[in-house]
DNA sequence: GCAATTTCTTGACTTTTATCAAGTACTTTA
DNA sequence: TAAAGTACTTGATAAAAGTCAAGAAATTGC
C-alpha cells in the first residue's frame, strides 16, 4: 500500500489520523493472472485499491467483451453504479498479472466520513475525477473518429498502448480488432 | 426557486440553516429564447440552477453542433471540467424558451462547505449523479446501435422526445438527422 | 524448446451510416 | 396571413466500419 498516501494526496489533503483510519479499512487479497477482482452478477459494496499492476474493466454483451477501462496502479476502482442501486454489477475487473489488490467496504468509508470531513472531501474529489475522465471519453466517442481516438490514446495514455493487447484496445476504442489493425497500418507509416 | 428544496432533497438532507445559506448564493438572471447561459470561450466558475424550462448543452466541432445534454428544470448544470482546469469552457448552454435561470459561484459554495458538512455531501452526491448518468450514456454509445439508443431515449426520457426538435435529438444520439428520420420510419410502424 | 494457443493482419465482401440534393411540411414573424 | 426561414423526409450515391475466412506472427505452457 506504499503508494496509497501519494494517490490520496492527488485528490485531497488528509490529516495523519484520517489517513490512518482510511488505510485501515483496506484488506489485502492475493490475485493471479486472469482472475477476477469483480465479476458480473456479484453484489458489490467495495472500493478497490490497486497498488501496482494492470487490471482491465469490461462489460459483456452477446458474448462479446466491451472494455470500459484499464487500471494502472496506484489507482482506485469500483462499480459505483451497482453499489448505489444495490443491483448486481455488470462490470468485470480482471488482473493482467499475478499480484495483490486491496478492498474496502464503501459503507465503512461512509461511516468514517461522518467523523472525518477529509474523507468526505476525498470521495467528492474521487467522484469528480471519475466524472471528468468519463466525460472526456464520452465526448471523444461523439466527435472523434476511431482514428482520432486511437491517436489520442497514444498521446494521453502511452502506458495503455505499451502494455495492453490490441484486441482489448480495439474494444476500448469501440471498434473491431480488424479495423484497429487497418488504422495502425495507415497511421504508423 | 420554489423547486430547489425538492431538488436538493433528491441528493441529500440539508438542515434549515444549510439550505438557507445555499439558496442565498444563487442570483437570478432573465433569459430569452435562444440566448446563452454559457458560451464557448468563457471562463466559468458557475453552478447553474434551472428552476423550470428546457435548456440544451452542446459542443461545436467544425461548425457542427454536438448536443451533450438536455436540461429540464428543476436541475443543476455547469461545466465542471472548465471550472476545475480553469480553462475556457467548450460547452454552450442555450435556452429553448424565455424565462430565468439562477447562478452561484462554485468557490462560494466551497467556502460554505467548510462550515457546513451537508453542503459537501450535496456536492458529493451531485458529482456521483453526474457520473452515473454519464457512465450509462457512454456505455450505450459503445454497445447499443443508434436504433437501440433511440428506443432507450424514448423509454427513459420521454420528455426529450416530446419537447425537442429532431435534429437536436439526432446529434444527442450521435447520428445525422437523415439517419434518425430513417430509424423513425422503420421503428414507428 | 517445441507444440498449442492466442493474437494480429490481410483480403473480399456486406452492412451501416454519411453525404448531397431536392422537395415537403411546419413555424415564425412582420 | 403571407413570405421567409427552419425542420423533416426521401432517394441516390459514397464512405466507413463490420464480418468472415485464412494465414502469419507472437506468446504460453508443458
Amino acid at each position: 500500500m506504499q503508494n496509497l498516501k501519494h494517490l490520496v494526496s492527488r485528490f485531497t489533503q488528509l490529516t495523519e489520523t484520517e489517513m490512518q483510519h482510511f488505510e485501515a479499512l483496506f484488506l489485502e487479497f492475493p490475485i493471479k493472472k486472469k482472475q477476477f477482482v469483480l465479476k458480473e452478477g456479484q453484489y458489490t459494496n467495495a472500493i478497490f485499491y490497486f497498488n501496482q499492476g494492470i487490471y482491465r474493466g469490461f462489460y459483456e454483451k452477446d458474448g462479446e467483451e466491451i472494455t470500459s477501462n484499464f487500471y494502472f496502479g496506484p489507482t482506485f476502482a469500483g462499480d459505483v453504479f451497482a453499489t448505489r442501486t444495490k443491483a448486481p454489477t455488470k462490470l468485470n475487473i480482471q488482473a493482467f498479472e499475478d499480484g495483490q489488490y486491496f478492498s474496502a467496504d464503501l459503507s465503512e468509508i461512509e461511516k468514517l466520513s461522518q467523523t472525518f470531513p477529509g474523507i468526505t472531501m476525498l470521495f467528492l474529489r474521487f467522484y469528480e475525477n471519475l466524472y471528468l475522465f468519463n466525460n472526456r471519453r464520452q465526448l471523444s466517442f461523439i466527435y472523434d473518429t476511431p482514428e482520432e481516438r486511437y491517436n489520442k490514446l497514444f498521446q494521453e495514455r502511452p502506458k495503455v498502448m505499451a502494455n495492453i493487447p490490441l484486441k482489448f484496445i480495439a474494444s476500448y476504442l469501440g471498434i473491431k480488432p480488424e479495423t484497429l489493425s487497418r488504422i495502425r497500418k495507415k497511421v504508423d507509416k
